[in-house]
DNA sequence: CCGGTGCATGTTCAG
DNA sequence: TGAACATGCACCGGT
């Protein structure tokens, strides 16, 4: 019998052996409806071999099979699951060498699921059963291993399988096939699609006659997690919830065969979300982290040659087919999935992602993972940011037929956290770890960082080093801007229209805006010379510089009536406090811009140390603030005065005499010691702030003004310097954290305007100390 | 001139 | 070593 139910012959005449096989063979092929059937449908890979060997046609090992007397498929269908083996070689389903009486044994399907002892391995297989050849213009084509879906790429396919589902999730099977199935609804939208949930239904159905290994079929393809226990360690392999576990897919032809790298991984929490909370079974297919290619302005998302091929129509012509497939969202895209000719080989593209990657907000680095919905077949592309939190993003569920991700969909998770870059509740660690994905890093995952990334490291430095237009970036970078987002949190502020929505998550209190963030106003921090810090902030309307408390956050209009902390000079009319020590402060900020510019990135932090000593040597010698007027070299601290003994005015230019970082004399343990300190203090300010940020946001609705109204240098206006000063403070802070490195003694030489000139400060405490102690 | 398309090429990695 | 894949780039058509 044709295991086409479409068809439902059962003629032997109808049967042609004439469909060739590599090895030579032949497949059995309806002459009725078309579909061929081969062992190798029955065996995954492995085909006839007139010899009553099989060959892998994926590893092209030979195995013996004893149950190849017949030549009908119907044999191979009851009978042919005998004992079935696993292929030592790539691990595929064998059937035995034994030439045991087939009527002692299951049908095929049960066997298949124990052939590896993975149940769920060996599940969704049923596809195969109704494949009628499609003979493409690629002499690959015979063996596409997916070219069951061929008969159901036409929607007026008259071999279209027809099978209906009842309210139950059981089928039967459309005696006729002009009798339309009612599964061929979804089918007119994923015409492909009813293959698959055919496919499936069979196995389910067969998995239940033999009431055998799985009790049932839903969980096969429900609960990945429960129902492959025996899941080879692959990447990331944990029992902890938080893991994040690849697992090889359950079907697809030659599933086990993908690599690793694309297996669809997700958390023990995720699946059990999954399990637990869809109505729908959802089957992961497959991931991929995108390239910088994927993720470009080009639109076309490179898939994985063997998962296109195991999971995406078959196509034989290059022009491909339009694929439509369903976001996390609800909505539905069409792609074109397509291929090239590549190296007599393919490489397949879905074309037309621009939009649906953008929508999601991926950027190179971040995975996109596919899923498909049984039944329907549905596929849907959900998302992963590469944020080294493992925060599954896009994981939003929007309404009650779409509310499944992919492999990582079904993870609880409220819309705003999507928009995390614009969302100002975002925790700082969250959004450390937005710029983080850049880098590529999947936080929680044990992949190796090849993997996660699909880039190399080795690769991607060199990629980016010698070609700007790529766009993964080398550590250092992602670093530098990791750090200026961390920076850049201190000027955010919630909207001040906006009150937050606290939710708690896994204890967590988060804070949630509907609205964007605003910025805040940038404010510098000096040091007195008895070490008291203070934060110094420009009024709006003024421009006056007001003394602030060092944990002041001003809103991004911010004037001299909002200066609560001085009732004295809470009027633009009160007059300006000393500038002296700020106007150091500016004038070094310049001073690095001008030197960054133009500046190569592997000699930056050299000259900048340079441009260092020039400022301090200008400072130290109390030289005006004309703009091109070249400072002398020395390493004083530029808001030192003449005569300055403190632990960084007395370094000798150009770092001879620098203590190392193994340095144990007491300055470099007191500058260890007040950088940890440092290090406590801004954490415990970054609260502090946050508090404030609530009381002033009131107050922050009004845009922030530019200064420079009176001429004086301006902190506030300048993106690019604001950028070079970060960076500098970045660098700055990054050299400090190195350690002790380098410079236990470096790091007061320069900081950002925000917050880093804290630094400077313990610096100048330091040297105090040092100086007392000395 | 610009953007899209199709293919070529270089690199990486698994077998 | 060959397959897979990331991306460059030439070509072509539209504006």
């Amino acid at each position: 019998m044709c295991m086409n139910a479409s068809c439902g012959s059962t003629s032997t005449v109808e049967w042609k052996k004439g469909w060739p096989l590599r090895s030579g063979a032949l497949a059995d092929l309806c002459f009725r409806c078309g579909s061929a059937y081969e062992t190798s449908l029955f065996c995954e890979t492995f085909h006839l071999d007139q010899s009553g060997w099989r060959e892998c046609y994926l590893c092209n090992k030979r195995l013996h099979c004893g149950c190849i007397a017949s030549k009908l498929v119907v044999e191979f269908m009851d009978f042919g699951g005998v004992g079935c083996t696993t292929c030592t070689n790539c691990h595929q389903p064998n059937l035995n060498n034994r030439g045991e009486n087939p009527g002692l044994f299951s049908r095929l399907p049960m066997n298949r699921q124990h052939t590896n002892g993975e149940s769920g391995m060996n599940v969704g297989k049923a596809d195969l059963f109704s494949q009628p050849l499609v003979q493409g213009d690629d002499k690959r084509e015979e063996f596409m291993p997916h070219r069951g879906f061929s008969n159901l790429m036409k929607p007026d396919n008259a071999t279209t399988t027809g099978y209906r589902h009842d309210a139950n999730g059981t089928h039967e099977s459309s005696p006729t096939p002009s009798q339309p199935p009612s599964l061929n609804m979804p089918m007119a939208a994923l015409p492909y699609s009813l293959n698959f949930a055919t496919a499936t239904k069979k196995l389910m159905d067969a998995a239940s006659q033999s009431h055998t290994v799985q009790s049932s079929a839903s969980g096969i393809l429900q609960t990945p997690s429960k129902s492959v226990p025996g899941t080879p360690s692959g990447p990331g392999t944990s029992k902890s919830a938080q893991a994040r576990i690849g697992r090889p897919p359950n079907e697809g032809r030659g599933r086990s065969h993908l690599l690793p790298r694309y297996w669809p991984k997700y958390t023990d929490k995720e699946l059990q979300q999954i399990s637990g909370n869809l109505n729908l079974n959802i089957v992961p297919l497959f991931e991929k982290t995108l390239s910088a290619s994927d993720a470009g302005r080009i639109g076309r998302l490179v898939l994985p040659k063997a998962c296109a091929e195991a999971y995406f129509p078959p196509i034989s012509q290059s022009e491909g087919i339009p694929l439509k497939i369903q976001d996390v969202r609800g909505k539905e895209w069409t792609f074109q999935f397509r291929f090239w000719p590549n190296n007599n080989s393919r490489m397949y593209v879905l074309e037309g992602v621009t939009p649906c990657i953008q929508s999601m907000m991926l950027q190179a680095g971040d995975t996109v993972t596919f899923s498909r919905v049984d039944p329907g077949g549905k596929l849907i592309m959900g998302f992963r940011k590469a944020a080294h939190t493992g925060v599954i993003q896009g994981c939003g569920l929007t309404n009650g037929t779409s509310n499944e991700d992919t492999s990582s969909s079904g993870v609880t998770e409220t819309p705003t956290s999507v928009n995390a870059s614009s969302c100002p509740a975002q925790t700082p660690e969250e959004l450390k770890g937005l710029p983080e994905h850049l880098n590529s890093n999947h936080g929680g995952s044990s992949l190796k960082k090849s993997e996660v990334n699909g880039v190399k490291d080795k690769k991607r430095t060199r990629t980016v080093g010698a070609k700007h237009k790529r766009m993964l970036w080398r550590s250092e970078e992602a670093m530098e801007v990791r750090i200026t987002w961390e920076e850049t949190q201190e000027l955010i502020r919630p909207s001040p229209s906006e009150k937050p929505t606290v939710v708690v998550i896994e204890e967590h209190e988060f804070e949630e805006f509907n609205e964007p963030p605003v910025f805040g106003k940038r404010t510098i921090v000096t040091s007195r010379p008895s070490g008291e810090q203070e934060r110094w902030g420009s009024c709006d309307d003024c421009s006056k510089w007001r003394r602030l408390p060092v944990d002041a956050l001003l809103p991004a209009k911010w004037t001299c009536s909002d200066n609560v902390w001085d009732e004295s000079r809470c009027s633009c009319s009160a007059p300006e406090e000393s500038l002296k020590e700020l106007e150091n402060v500016l004038r070094m900020s310049k001073e690095y811009k001008k030197r960054r510019s133009g500046v190569s990135q592997t000699v930056r932090t050299e000259e900048e140390l340079t441009g260092l000593d020039a400022l301090a040597s200008a400072a130290a010698l109390g030289d005006t603030l004309g703009e091109e007027e070249e400072p002398a070299t020395t390493t004083r601290h530029p808001r030192h005065r003449v005569g300055c003994s403190c632990i960084v005015c007395i370094q000798p230019p150009s770092g001879k005499g620098r203590h190392n970082s193994s340095c144990l004399c007491t300055v470099c343990s007191t500058v260890k010691r007040r950088f940890k300190t440092l290090m406590m203090r801004r954490k415990k300010k970054q609260l502090e702030r946050e508090e404030i940020e609530a009381a002033v946001a009131a107050a922050a609705d009004q845009e922030n003004k530019e200064d420079g109204k009176t001429g004086r240098i301006d902190l506030n206006s300048d993106p690019c310097n604001r950028g070079d000063v970060e960076a500098v403070g970045v660098e700055e802070k990054d050299e400090s954290e190195k350690g002790e490195a380098g410079g236990c003694l470096g790091v007061a030489q320069a900081d950002d305007v925000v917050g880093v000139t804290e630094l400077e400060g313990e610096g100048e405490k330091i040297g105090e100390e040092s100086k007392g102690s000395s």
